[in-house]
RNA sequence: GGGCGGAUAGCUCAGCGGUAGAGCACCUGCCUUACAAGCAGGGGGUCACAGGUUCGAACCCUGUUUCGCCCA
C-alpha cells in the first residue's frame, strides 16, 4: 500500500463532501420506526462571512448530527440564511454609493431588486465555507428567511397576531438610530459606559420666589420640556408640586408635578421631564398628560419646535444651548459624570429616543407560556445556568418595537387609509376594510428577527402540515451562542408555543465566545479574528474541528490560537498514521468485517478491547449530554496513549511470530471501531481511512455507531497488561537513568513477589522485552533467585524490576535513588495508613473506598519491603 | 444597583467529592522503517484568599480579592 508518511488534508478533504452530498447521506432516512433527530442550524447573515464562531456553532451541530446519523436515527440539519434587513441594506448602499447611485433616487422598487442580486451574487458565499468544514447539512432543505414560504409564515403570524390583538400601532418612545435611519428594538441598543457631564440648570419660579435646579447629561433636550418632577415624598419640595417655573432660553410655563419615578437621591432630586426624547419621561408624561414636543428630528436634527436652534444638529445644538443657558447665569454646576449611553449594534451611532409611530408586539402574553415551557423542563438549556438569564429577560420584557424604516425584509401587511382606518390582511388589498377607500400599504418592513423567530417551524413548512413538521417538529436542539438567547433563542420558544402549542426545541445548547490569545472580541477593527477557511487551507478542517472541540466546554468561551489548530493537524496526522502502518501490514490479510467478535485469547488483545469498550461508554455519554471536549478527549487519549503508544507497539512483537493472523485482526477491528468513534469530530481522515480499510463497506457516515461489548470480563488481562506497563515504565526509567542510547539493548531481570505476578508477567513477556528493547528479559520468582548486585533496581507493583550493569553499579548514586523512592513511599504509607487508622472514614466512607485504600496500602508496603531488602544488599 | 462566569503547571485550558491532568513551552536522549506533525525519559502546581460542611474538598456552602460579561 502507497501512503505518503504525512497526512495531506487538503487532498482528502476535497473529494469527500461531494461523494456525500451526491450519495444523499445528509438527507434524512425518513425511518419512521427510527427516532428522529432534528437541528435546524441558526441561519447566518446572507452577507456574511464565516468566522470561528460560526465554526465553533458548526461544528458542535455537525458531531451531534453525524452521532445521531450513525445511531441510524432519521436525521436532519437544516440549513439556510437570514436576509439581516438593515446589515444587508448598508451593504448594498455603500456598493450603490461606490458606484455613484444611491437608493432613496433608484426608488424602492429598483432597489430591492438590486439586493436581490447581490443576494444571488454573494449569499451563498457563508454556505460554501460551512460546506468546507464538513456540515453535514441537508441542501435539498435550505431555506432563506425572504422565500416564498417562510413570507407567508411571517405574514400569517402578523395578522394572527393583529386579529388576537397582540399587536399595537401607536407613538411611542423607540431607540432610533439617526444613522441607519430606523427604529431598533430594546436589545438593538448597546450601553456603554461613557463620561458625560452633568448639567445643574435653574428653572425660575413664575411665582418669582426662587428656582427650581435640575440636572441633565442633554442639555439640548430642555427644548423639549414640558414638566419638572419630584418624588411626591421629597420634603425640599413640598410646597413646590403644582407650581409653575419657565424653561429658560423658550420661556415656555411648565409645571413642576410629583411622581414616584424620580430618585430624591441623585442630583438635585428635581428632574427635567421631556417626554419626546426619554422612555422614563414619556411615561411619566402619559400619568401626567403631558405634551410631548418632538426638539431632535428622525436625522438628527433640531426641529422647528427648537426655536432658534432648529437645523443644528443634536451636537451642536448641546453646545449651543449650554452657552446660551451659561450666558443667561442659568448654570448651577456642571461636574462629570460616568453613565450608561446606548449606541446602535449596528453603527455605533449614539442612539436618540424618539417618539414615533411604530408597530408594536405585546410580550407579556406570550412570554408566559414561553417562561413556563423552562420552568416545566419542556426546554432545557445548557448549561442550565443560563436559564436564570433567559426567565430574568423574559420576566421583565418590554413590548417588542417590530417596524423598520428600511426597504429590505418583509413589508409590514398593514394598509391605511385617508380616514386612517387599518387593514391588516394576507393578500395584498386595494381597498379599507372599513370604508372601502383606497389604501396604501405601510412603508415599513419587518424587524429580521421577527422572522427569525418563526425559523424552526417556518423552514419545516408552517403554516401548511407539512410532512416535514410532523416530523421533525418540534425540533431536538438548538446549537447557539449565548449572546442571542433575547434576541433569538426567547422569541423562538415564544413564537413556537403560541403558533404550534409546542416548544421548538428540547434543548438549548450554548457555545461560548470566540476570541483571541488575548482575551479579546473578534473583531474587523482589531483584525484579530482568523478566517477559518485560512485555517482549513493550512491545517484541513478536521484539524480545525478537533480543535475547537478539545479543552473546550459548554458556556465558556474559547480562545484561538495557531499552536491549537497546529495540535489538531498533529492528531489528524497521528491517526493518519496509525491507519497506514495498519494497511502496510494488512497487505497479506484480508480481514472480513464479519469477524468482528471472533473469539481472542492474547492479554494485549483483550486489554485494548476492553479500553475501547471503556471509551465507547464514555464517548456516548458525553455526547448524549453534549460535553464535546470530554468526548474528543476520550477518543484523543484512546488512539493516542492506548492504541499507539502501547498496543501497536505490542503489536509488533506477534506480527513477525506465528500469531500474526490474530494481531492483524485486532489491529483491524479496534481501528474500524475507533474510526467510527471519531468521526463525527473528524469526519474526513476518518471516512478516507475507512475506505481504505474496507473499500467496499461502505461510507463511515451511515455505519452503525459502536455499541459497548457487555457481559465480556477481561479482567485478568487488563491486570496483567497494566502491570507490564508499570513494569516497561520502570525499565526504561533505569535505562534513562544510567543514559543506556536506546541502540543498546540492555539485559532486564524482572523478580516477583508471587507467583500471579510472575504469570502476568510472562503473559506478555516478549511484548515487555520488545518495548524495554532488552536482549533479555529474565522473568523469575524472588525466592528462586540470587541476590542482584551486579544491577539498578526499581520497584513496581507486584515486584522489582533490575537493568543489570556491566562495569561497577555507582553505589552512592544508586543508595540516593532508592532513598528518594522510599521517602515517597513512606510519604504515602503514612497517608494511607492515617486514613485507615481513623475509624470515621472506615465507618462513613463506601466500602469500596475503603477496600481499595487497603489494598493500595498493602502494595506501597510491599513496596517499602523490597526497597528495604535492596538498601540492605547494597551497604 | 442586580445577576452570571473565570481565577488550576511558564502559556492556553480540561477536570468539579475519593492520591492533581492535557496541549504547547522547557530539560535529557533518540531519524527505534506508521508517524521528527514522531518516540522514550524528566522538571514544574500550598488548584486566588479566608472560613465552613464532610471520614475526605480544586470540586459543595459563606465571605473576600480580582478580571470579564449580561441586565437595569
Amino acid at each position: 500500500m502507497e501512503l505518503s508518511p504525512r497526512y495531506n488534508p487538503t487532498e482528502v478533504e476535497e473529494k469527500w463532501y461531494q461523494r456525500w452530498k451526491e450519495a444523499g447521506y445528509f438527507q434524512p432516512s425518513m425511518d419512521g420506526t427510527r427516532p428522529t433527530f432534528c437541528i435546524v442550524m441558526p441561519p447566518p447573515n446572507v452577507t456574511g462571512v464565516l468566522h470561528l464562531g460560526h465554526a465553533l456553532n458548526s461544528t458542535w451541530q455537525d458531531i451531534l448530527v453525524r452521532f445521531h446519523r450513525m445511531r441510524q436515527d432519521n436525521t436532519l440539519w437544516l440549513p439556510g440564511t437570514d436576509h439581516a434587513g438593515i446589515h444587508t441594506q448598508m451593504k448594498v448602499d455603500e456598493l450603490l454609493r461606490n458606484r455613484g447611485q444611491d437608493r432613496l433616487s433608484m426608488g424602492r422598487q429598483a432597489f430591492v431588486q438590486e439586493v436581490w442580486q447581490w443576494k444571488e451574487q454573494y449569499g451563498g458565499h457563508i454556505l460554501a465555507q460551512m460546506a468546507k468544514l464538513g456540515a453535514s447539512v441537508d441542501w435539498s432543505r435550505l431555506r432563506f428567511t425572504l422565500d416564498e414560504g417562510l413570507s407567508r409564515a411571517v405574514t400569517e403570524v402578523f395578522v394572527r397576531l393583529y386579529e388576537e390583538g397582540l399587536l399595537y400601532r401607536g407613538n411611542y418612545i423607540t431607540n432610533w438610530c439617526v444613522s441607519c435611519h430606523t427604529a431598533l428594538s430594546d436589545i438593538e441598543v448597546e450601553h456603554e459606559e461613557e463620561t458625560g457631564q452633568l448639567t445643574e440648570i435653574a428653572y425660575e419660579l413664575t411665582s418669582g420666589v426662587g428656582e427650581i435646579v435640575v440636572a441633565t447629561t442633554r442639555p439640548e433636550t430642555m427644548l423639549g420640556d414640558t414638566a419638572v418632577a419630584v418624588h411626591p415624598d421629597d420634603p425640599r419640595y413640598q410646597g413646590l408640586v403644582g407650581q409653575w417655573v419657565e424653561l429658560p432660553l423658550l420661556g415656555r410655563r411648565i409645571p413642576i408635578i410629583a411622581d414616584a419615578y424620580v430618585d430624591p437621591t441623585f442630583g438635585t432630586g428635581a428632574v427635567k421631564v421631556t417626554p419626546a426624547h426619554d422612555p422614563n419621561d414619556f411615561e411619566m408624561g402619559q400619568r401626567h398628560h403631558l405634551d410631548a414636543i418632538k426638539v431632535i428630528g428622525e436625522d438628527g436634527r433640531m426641529t422647528a419646535d427648537a426655536g432658534v436652534y432648529a437645523g443644528l444638529t443634536r451636537e451642536e445644538a448641546r453646545v449651543r444651548v449650554l452657552q446660551d443657558l451659561q450666558a443667561a447665569g442659568r448654570v448651577r454646576g456642571m461636574r462629570e459624570i460616568i453613565h450608561a449611553v446606548g449606541h446602535c449594534e449596528k453603527c455605533d451611532t449614539v442612539i436618540e429616543p424618539l417618539l414615533s409611530l411604530q408597530w408594536f408586539v405585546k410580550m407579556r402574553p406570550l412570554a408566559e407560556p414561553a417562561i413556563e415551557a423552562v420552568r416545566s423542563n419542556a426546554v432545557q438549556f445548557a448549561p442550565a445556568r443560563f436559564e436564570k438569564i433567559y426567565m430574568n429577560w423574559l420576566e421583565n420584557i418590554h413590548d417588542w418595537c417590530i417596524s423598520r424604516q428600511i426597504w429590505w425584509g418583509h413589508r409590514i401587511p398593514a394598509y391605511y387609509c385617508d380616514a386612517g382606518h387599518v387593514t391588516v390582511a394576507r393578500e395584498p388589498v386595494s381597498q379599507c376594510a372599513q370604508c372601502g377607500r383606497a389604501v396604501v400599504q405601510d412603508e415599513d418592513v419587518l424587524d429580521t428577527w421577527f422572522s427569525s423567530a418563526l425559523w424552526p417551524f417556518s423552514t419545516l413548512g408552517w403554516p401548511d402540515m407539512t410532512d416535514d413538521l410532523k416530523t421533525f417538529y418540534p425540533t431536538s436542539v438548538l446549537s447557539t451562542g449565548y449572546d442571542i438567547i433575547f434576541f433569538w433563542v426567547a422569541r423562538m420558544i415564544m413564537q413556537g408555543i403560541h403558533f404550534t402549542g409546542k416548544a421548538p426545541f428540547a434543548t438549548v445548547l450554548l457555545h461560548g465566545l470566540v476570541r483571541d490569545a488575548e482575551g479579546r472580541k473578534m473583531s474587523k477593527s482589531l483584525g484579530n479574528g482568523v478566517d477559518p477557511l485560512e485555517v482549513i487551507d493550512r491545517y484541513g478542517a478536521d484539524a480545525l474541528r478537533i480543535a475547537l472541540v478539545l479543552g473546550s466546554a459548554p458556556g465558556n468561551d474559547y480562545r484561538w490560537s495557531w499552536e491549537r489548530f497546529e495540535a489538531g493537524s498533529h492528531f489528524a496526522n497521528k491517526v493518519y498514521n496509525a491507519l497506514r502502518f495498519v494497511l502496510m501490514n494488512r497487505d497479506d490479510h484480508k480481514w472480513d468485517p464479519g469477524e468482528i467478535n471472533a473469539a481472542r485469547s492474547h492479554p494485549v488483545d483483550q486489554w485494548i478491547d476492553e479500553r475501547l469498550n471503556d471509551t465507547i461508554v464514555v464517548m456516548t455519554r458525553a455526547l448524549e449530554e453534549f460535553e464535546f471536549g470530554q468526548a474528543a478527549r476520550a477518543i484523543y487519549d484512546f488512539f493516542w496513549d492506548d492504541y499507539c503508544d502501547w498496543y501497536i507497539e505490542m503489536a509488533k512483537v506477534r506480527l513477525k511470530s506465528a500469531e500474526r493472523h490474530e494481531a492483524l485482526e485486532t489491529l483491524t477491528r479496534v481501528a474500524d471501531r475507533a474510526l467510527k468513534l471519531l468521526h463525527p469530530f473528524m469526519p474526513f481522515v476518518t471516512e478516507e481511512l475507512y475506505h481504505a480499510l474496507r473499500p467496499d463497506g461502505g461510507s463511515i457516515m451511515v455505519a452503525p455507531w459502536p455499541e459497548p461489548e457487555s457481559g465480556v470480563v477481561r479482567r485478568d488481562a487488563v491486570i496483567a497488561v497494566e502491570q507490564a506497563q508499570s513494569l516497561i515504565r520502570a525499565g526504561r526509567n533505569l535505562r534513562a537513568e544510567v543514559g543506556l542510547a536506546p541502540g543498546q539493548a540492555g539485559s532486564f531481570v524482572a523478580l516477583a513477589d508471587t507467583p500471579e505476578v510472575l504469570a502476568r508477567w510472562q503473559a506478555v513477556h516478549t511484548e515487555a522485552m520488545a518495548l524495554l528493547r532488552a536482549q533479555s528479559l529474565q522473568l523469575c520468582l524472588k525466592e528462586d533467585a540470587a541476590p542482584m548486585t551486579k544491577a539498578i533496581a526499581s520497584v513496581v507493583v507486584g515486584g522489582t524490576v533490575y537493568l543489570k550493569l556491566e562495569g561497577l553499579v555507582d553505589l552512592k548514586r544508586e543508595r540516593d535513588r532508592l532513598e528518594k523512592a522510599k521517602a515517597d513511599a513512606e510519604k504515602e504509607r503514612n497517608r494511607l495508613a492515617s486514613r485507615l487508622h481513623d475509624e470515621n472514614f472506615i465507618r462513613r466512607a463506601p466500602h469500596e473506598v475503603v477496600t481499595k485504600t487497603e489494598e493500595n496500602l498493602k502494595e506501597v508496603e510491599a513496596r517499602i519491603r523490597r526497597l528495604d531488602e535492596r538498601q540492605a544488599l547494597l551497604q
